[in-house]
DNA sequence: GTGCTTATACTCACCTATAAACATCAATAT
DNA sequence: ATATTGATGTTTATAGGTGAGTATAAGCAC
């Protein structure tokens, strides 16, 4: 399970350092794909080989699920981390997430999701929870 | 159950002592997240993991679920408490929280919360709470 | 009250993670 | 061949995290 929130930088060659808390939940690569909301989404392989079982049985007979498909297909890299736990953000991916320089790495769950700083703060407050929704929600779930 | 009010500070390093009478409730470990009215929420490693699995089984479907699980996750981290007994308030909480030096440490039932020493004050003086209202809902709950 | 014990606060020293600068190498284009 | 680009590797500095020791304060027993 990720969870957690760090601030990090690329470098001039596009490579960013993984948080060291990730590292080792990932067997040293992992999947990196587009995500939802302009962010990236990183999948460890077997998580990965997952979602690729599921979506080899989306029925092909409607366009939506089509491009569905091809989005996530297509967009997927495999990453390695390096001895000094970074990893190369392959440019097709750092264009699609309009990331510069700086970017947020945050832990939901089974996956890992890459953020430029720009965009989850626009996120943040376009989603722009209220504590009354938030506690609403807990309330519901029982938390 | 942890019940009391503790007033204390972080060191230089965001470090702050827990109060003694919740060390042993966690087993040397916990999660702390982003909580209600500018606090911070601290559970128990099993608490937190009913939590996780509530969250994970929240479709993506909808943009305002997708921001409270990353809300949740993203917020989160797990915290050792060391040998003297402190734990390290990450900075992104830090922040949130508007902790500076001093704290107030509560315990409130199945979890503990962390207040900057003037957001506590503040909710206090804002919340207000007659003598009459509390009387009212101890009634309702025949306490 | 006194003295003992424990909790909290503070200081210093060390270690690891991250950022940044620079070097190497292969593939491609000029 | 030479220059350029992208990928990969190495080194160093800094900041943040971790650990240990001491001092002060609070609680408790006598």
């Amino acid at each position: 399970m990720f969870i957690g929130e760090y601030k990090h930088t690329l470098d001039s060659k596009n490579r960013v350092s993984m948080p060291a808390k990730f590292r080792d939940d990932f067997g040293g690569s992992f999947v990196m794909t587009k995500g939802l909301d302009n962010c990236l989404f990183i999948y460890p392989i077997e998580e990965w080989e997952n979602i690729e079982r599921k979506l080899k049985d989306i029925p092909m007979t409607n366009k939506d699920a089509r491009a569905f498909v091809r989005f996530f297909f297509a967009g997927a890299t495999e990453c390695e981390i390096d001895k000094q736990g970074r990893t190369l953000i392959p440019s097709n991916l750092k264009e699609f997430a309009k990331i510069d320089k700086d970017v947020v790495i945050i832990g939901v769950s089974t996956r890992v999701e890459i953020w430029s700083l720009e965009e989850w703060n626009r996120f943040n407050s376009d989603a722009n929870i209220t504590y009354e929704e938030v506690a609403e929600k807990m309330s519901q779930l029982g938390i």
